[in-house]
RNA sequence: AGGACCGUAGCUCAGUUGGUUAGAGCGCUGCCUUGACAUGGCAGAGGUCGGUGGUUCGAAUCCACUCGGUCCUACCA
């Protein structure tokens, strides 16, 4: 083995051979465990978020294919519809200065094909090194023909049984995608602005209470008063009682619009006037809907003003009696230009009351950046609320668990408060509507065109076209769990997987994916006798990954990391280069160099995908937001390099020798049967966490036992008995048999979260500890062996550790070179003092570096440096070697602490109340902590005594 | 406005149902290249657990209030 832990030279080479052998895929035995992979952007790269979740649901999967189970993990990719065709559209834009409508709508879909085939096995290649073990062979994709036979048939079935409508609505509306996008789509900015207030003058000679010609209504957003059809007061709002059912006249437009009276409009706001423009507010929509108000739509899909408004009653119908005419001057003009003008005119009319800053909140579209206009278009919804009834008691009566369980709050909140879901989309890539329209407008929705004939009763000349829109992409993935098992197929897969056992995923996407899926597959998933079926029995929600300082990392900060760099390394310049390529304000590159430059000089040092692994299960604790850490990286990085070289010592050892699997009689030491007993609690707790889905104390549970306790320890205690040539073959059989053995479970028990080192080192080790097999990967996972726990040995080994301990200690605070062998007293001890001591005088020589060490009966003791064990007394004789001073600090020092200990304790037991309600063995407990305290102080008061004397 | 989460060592974070001397990694100080490992070993320094009040024999842990930070949902004519 080579000295240092190379992990570039085990790496691909094991992921090849694993996949090459098959062992990913479901053994076809054993209780089915299955995880769906949240389906990554086909033309995506792996970022930190995927490696964090990848490499936990990879060691959840691990270990349960080790316990034997028919583990599943499905892996597919997302077609993603807006990201993927804004991706194509500008490639194709920089690169043949072409749109997608100089292709067409068959070319362009061409050409994104064309660009999946090409960055599609990005990801994949990425997931590889990252050593997942999916299950390759039936990877999915949700553009997939199989995928799309089930998002129609959902589709059908859903609008069949009423829950999926069409529409004219308000919805958010992109100007720049030109598509409708859902609520979640939206984010909603606080941004700076202004409120306007304009006055409409009343007609036919009415006044306000005050007198006033005119009624005073204020707006964010005044180019929408294009459209106004009414303004609104409160019923029950005394000043404008009289005026309701009489009319203003709309400037600009000179339009005749009614006073009406709604509850929206708030008194105490403002003059307690509110305009009412439905097609281009929600809030108004809501008042038009109840007032059977006009709609007047004055927006192009560009959000530029019309020419010619278009007039809707408000059931969505033509309107013809209402004129649509606007003011020429507008006509053309985008939303903003168009604000500016209607000010300026309505200054110039008079009829600007009053401007004020204001603060509000901007609705911008999460993927072009443009702020989201309320458009009246036609399109698909899903109605949710019949959905979500099931979906909430599903959690609420614990078939689904989150954890931690504070996100099902989360999911309630929004669940029973929930909208109709727009899904229609007016774009290309992705699943088509599967309606149709003859040319009248009606729809007919089915499988496909003939289904369509059939089901309607249509005649074969009567001419069809199928609906231009495509399908909101979270649409498909919410039928994710149960589409790439083959429905709607009844196939074996389907029957054996579904329902699922965990999903792994971020609180981000709860709404947009998880809430779908359990509405969609409760709807579609049902056992035999009709039962609903969940997708999935967990949710294990994990944090957000941060960059170091908690900000989120993104491309415009300049801040990303790329899990395959902390793999591979990557050079200062290289880093650079990547971080400002692509930029969609090139502006910032240079702040970004020069940051980059300052937080990585040398750039990113390889460390292999164990660590980094390793890091990420050791950072998964409970909370939202987790800071990515390179300290914890190299630490683990370090900490697979102990773990290498642990193995080197072991191999060095036993390869060539006796390791006591066959029939030769063994005998274990007391450190064997110490570290064994360990070994079980180890296993234990490794497990439980795993059950917890506490990824981070499975980390910290193996990095203990394995640094702490089986290298510090055992590997030292080991040497004493292999380097002795007076150790009998038996004990040296023993612990040979202990190391490898002990080794080889740690292996095991380590694999889920670092496959490749446990991998490479068990090739080696395993038929050492007389275990054979192909590869660990498919070894049981360890279980805990009550017989091998051991309490005597670990309180013998406690003892002995403490003597090595105070030795140590004595050498370290008088400055005493380890290289310096010293000759050790005891004294004061009990009977079992005595016999522990004979028992392990060779492990405490070589530990403690001791010359000799020897028991005082009586005899005047050298004046020494002291320390305590239980209530022995472990003496170092001063003799040239210990500072008086030094040692009068050391032994004060103790001292102090002892009296602080004392002083808490004895006004603990004095405390009456303690006494009396405290649980008698917590007391007990700590009247012997108090009678140990004071004994201590006395032995060093008594030792410092002496020195001062000197 | 409603809700969630966070505040523990210089930094990043653990701390399971209230009972240890409050822990880890990194950083820091001192000694050491001893035949697995300097990506290392040994020893050590460092915290009144955001604040106040309460419940309790006992609070980092439970409750109330408060300060600071993050986020989600809703709304703002």
């Amino acid at each position: 083995m080579d000295k240092t832990y190379q992990p570039e030279k085990i790496e691909n080479q094991w992921y090849q051979t694993w996949e090459e052998r098959g062992y990913f895929a479901p053994k076809g035995e054993g209780d089915p465990f299955c995880i769906m992979i949240p389906p990554p952007n086909v033309t995506g790269s792996l970022h930190m978020g995927h490696a964090f979740q990848h490499t936990l649901m990879d060691a959840l999967i691990r270990h349960r294919r080790m316990k034997g189970d028919n583990t599943l993990w499905q892996v597919g990719s997302d077609h993603a519809g807006i990201a993927t065709q804004m991706v194509v559209e500008r490639n194709l834009a920089n690169d043949e200065g072409k749109t997608r409508h100089d292709l067409g709508r068959e070319g362009f879909l061409d050409k994104v094909w064309e660009w999946k085939e090409q960055s599609g096995g990005t990801i994949t290649s990425q997931m590889r090194r990252l050593g997942t073990s999916v299950d390759w062979d039936h990877e999915r994709f949700t553009m997939d023909d199989g995928f799309y036979k089930a998002v129609q048939e959902v589709f059908v079935q859903l609008h069949d049984e009423g829950l999926i409508y069409r529409g004219k609505r308000l919805v958010n509306w992109d100007p720049k995608l030109h598509t409708a996008i859902s609520d979640l789509e939206v984010e909603n900015v606080e941004e700076n602005g202004h409120f306007w207030h304009f006055r409409y003058p009343l007609m036919n000679g009415q006044t306000t209470t005050e007198g006033k010609d005119y009624l005073v209504v204020a707006t964010t957003r005044p180019e929408t008063m294009l459209g106004d059809t009414a303004v609104a007061v409160n019923p029950e709002d005394e000043r404008y009682q009289h005026l309701i059912g009489s009319s203003v006249r709309l400037p600009l437009v000179n339009r005749e619009i009614p006073v009406v009276a709604d509850e929206h409009a708030d008194p105490t706001m403002g003059s307690g006037c509110v305009k009412i423009t439905p097609a281009h507010d929600f809030n108004d929509y809501a008042v038009g809907q109840r007032q059977k108000l006009t709609l007047i739509n004055i927006l192009t899909p560009d959000a530029a003003i019309r020419e010619t408004a278009e007039v809707f009653n408000a059931d969505g119908t033509p309107n013809h009696e209402v004129d649509g005419s606007m003011p020429a001057a507008y006509a053309g003009l985008n939303r903003f230009d168009a604000r500016e003008r209607i000010l300026a005119d309505l200054e110039a009319e008079g009829l600007l009351h009053q401007t004020e800053k204001h603060t509000l909140k901007v609705p911008r579209g999460d993927r072009s950046g443009l702020i989201i206009e309320p458009l009246l278009t036609d399109q698909w919804f899903v109605a949710t609320k019949p959905l979500a009834e099931p979906a909430i008691k599903a959690v609420e009566n614990g078939d689904i668990r989150f954890v931690p369980e504070q996100y099902a709050n989360m999911y309630f909140a929004w669940m029973r408060e929930i909208q109709e879901w727009c899904i229609s989309r007016q774009l290309w890539w992705g699943h088509r509507i599967p309606a149709w329209y003859d040319a009248e407008g009606n729809v007919y929705v089915g499988r496909n065109e003939a289904e369509v004939r059939d089901k309607y009763s249509l005649s074969a000349d009567l001419s069809l076209e199928q609906d231009e829109d495509v399908l909101d992409t979270w649409f498909s993935s919410a039928l994710w769990t149960f589409g790439t098992l083959g429905w709607p197929e009844d196939t074996e897969r389907l029957r054996t997987f579904h329902p699922t056992s965990v999903l792994v995923t971020g609180f981000d996407i709860i709404f947009f994916w998880v809430a779908r899926m359990i509405m969609m597959t409760l709807q579609f998933m049902k056992d035999e006798d009709g039962t609903p079926q969940v997708p999935f029995k967990d949710v294990y929600v994990t944090g957000l990954i941060r960059d170091e300082h908690g900000d989120k990392m993104s491309k415009s900060k300049g801040n990303v990391l790329d899990p395959m760099d902390m793999i591979d390394g990557i050079s200062c310049e290289d880093l650079v280069a990547k971080r400002t390529a692509n930029l969609m304000q090139p502006q910032l590159a240079e702040k970004i160099a020069k940051n980059t430059r300052k937080e990585f000089p040398e750039g990113i040092q390889p460390h292999g995908t164990d660590a980094l692994r390793f890091t990420l299960a050791a950072l998964a604790s409970t909370g939202r937001d987790i800071n990515w850490d390179m300290k914890r990286l190299e630490g683990y990085r370090n900490f697979c390099n102990k773990l290498w070289n642990a193995a080197r010592y072991v191999l060095m050892n036993t390869e060539g020798e006796d390791c006591g699997v066959g029939s030769e009689p063994i005998e274990l030491s007391l450190a064997d049967r110490w570290i064994l007993s360990r070994l079980q609690t180890c296993i234990e707790e490794t497990n439980s966490h795993f059950d917890q889905y506490r990824f981070d104390r499975i980390a910290h549970t193996v990095y203990e036992f394995l640094w702490n306790e089986y290298c510090d320890w055992y590997l030292e205690l080991s040497k004493p008995v292999l380097y002795d040539d007076n150790e009998t073959p038996e004990r040296k059989r023993g612990t040979r048999r202990t190391l490898v053995q002990v080794l080889e479970t740690v292996l095991r028990l380590a694999h889920p979260l670092m496959p490749f080192i446990t991998e490479e080192i068990w090739q080696r080790v395993a038929p050492l500890a007389g275990v054979s097999g192909e590869t660990v990967m498919l070894q049981p996972y360890p279980e805990p062996n009550p017989d091998l726990k051991d309490a005597e040995a670990e309180s013998d080994a406690e003892w002995v550790k403490g003597v090595v301990e105070a030795v140590r200690n004595i050498r370290g605070e008088m400055n005493i070179s380890p290289a310096k062998a010293l000759p050790v007293l005891c004294r004061n001890g009990q009977e079992r003092d005595r016999k522990r001591l004979e028992a392990n005088r060779t492990f405490l020589a070589s530990l403690a570096k001791a010359e000799s060490i020897e028991w005082l009966d009586g005899q005047e003791a050298p004046l020494s440096a002291t320390q305590l064990v239980g209530d022995m007394e472990v003496l170092v004789p001063m003799a040239n070697l210990i500072d008086k001073d030094e040692e009068i600090a050391r032994l004060s020092k103790e001292v102090e602490k002892l009296d602080k200990e004392i002083t808490r304790l004895d006004g603990k037991l004095s405390n009456d109340g303690f006494i009396q309600k405290a649980p008698e063995e917590v007391v007990e407990k700590e009247r012997h902590k108090l009678q140990d305290a004071r004994n201590h102080r006395e032995r060093l008061d008594d030792q410092l005594e002496k020195i001062r004397a000197l």
